[in-house]
DNA sequence: TTAATTAGTGATTGATTAATCACTAATTAA
DNA sequence: TTAATTAGTGATTAATCAATCACTAATTAA
């Protein structure tokens, strides 16, 4: 009963794994969910992933590459910041997934996921600290935090729907 | 065989739960485990609590509380914002299971435990805006939200281990 | 054409754990 | 002193789920 329909099978089930991760949170998402949102059977998913968190650990770098890739751009000094914030809040709009992983990351216990999360966290805050720096900031490193943070605040108010927290609780 | 030592056993289980709740996460703790840091058996818990998840939502509910409690300070207008930041500081070292309980509580997704944490972070913010607001801060709303944001990446620092994410990655 | 390989599944298992049940011992009240 | 209540426990259960096993069908290579 082989369907050779798709060929990327390991893509597929990784990209129904970030939604579900992303949906549900790293317990409450079950190998049988992503299977059925990858459209195979639940057994077929450790034929691409040894354990469930072999799996969330794919998808959580997968989120931290895009967010990376995200920032990779070309800006002049003074529109930097602004343009990096832009950049965020776009990408909060085009691929909220991957900002909710990285949410959910942080408060999962397993070595190997809190292992990928600081690795993810520390590129991201890296990669931004060389930006600040080449456009010759002043102060780089407490704005790399303070844009950090804003960052953050801005994922969770998303994550569980506060917009207040953010947007000065107006209108 | 009942031991009549202790008469607050709800406040110690809510208490154990607290800690371990804190150090292992949601999902991760069991009742069992919170049982023995009670010092009581596993089914006992229920005697008190109806569900593990009634137990989270009361040590969550504790866990802000005292954070806002020591939020609750006299100071002159010009000291409010250095008063608030260093009291958060000196929080995060004498209370790190409620700290950590609040990180916890954002990436749970059971109903009642994210209606806890929006009440929780709500009351701190309305609370930190009424301050703001009664010292005439300018830009009330958006100063809040910065200081939101600097201290919830200060707990995430902490929780994560990654002290680089605030202070500038130096020393 | 047939052997080997690849793609995939259904059924099962073993571990975990929240929650319940059926109790017993101690304490308090009458 | 005894009846009722309170405090507590050991044993069990029912559900959930990651992971494995034993397969089968299709594809490819010889």
């Amino acid at each position: 009963m082989a369907r050779p329909k798709k060929e990327n099978r390991k893509d597929d089930i990784l990209e129904a794994g970030l939604e579900v991760f992303a949906d549900k949170g790293y317990y409450n998402t079950t190998t049988a969910l992503i299977a059925e949102k990858a459209g195979i059977s639940q057994p077929y998913v450790f034929k691409f992933f040894k354990t469930k968190e072999e799996l969330f650990v794919a998808a959580l770098d997968r989120a931290y590459e895009r967010i990376l890739q995200a920032f990779e751009i070309e800006a002049e000094p003074e529109d930097l910041v602004n343009d990096m914030i832009k950049i965020y809040e776009e990408l909060t709009e085009s691929n909220p997934n991957e900002i909710a992983l990285q949410l959910i990351g942080l408060s999962v216990t397993e070595d190997a996921i809190r292992n990928s999360t600081r690795l993810g966290l520390a590129s991201i805050r890296n990669h931004t600290l060389e930006k600040f720096q080449s456009a010759e900031i002043p102060n780089a490193e407490e704005q790399v935090s303070t844009f950090l943070a804003r960052g953050i605040l801005c994922n969770i108010s998303h994550f569980i729907n506060m917009p207040e927290l953010i947007d000065g609780g107006g209108r």
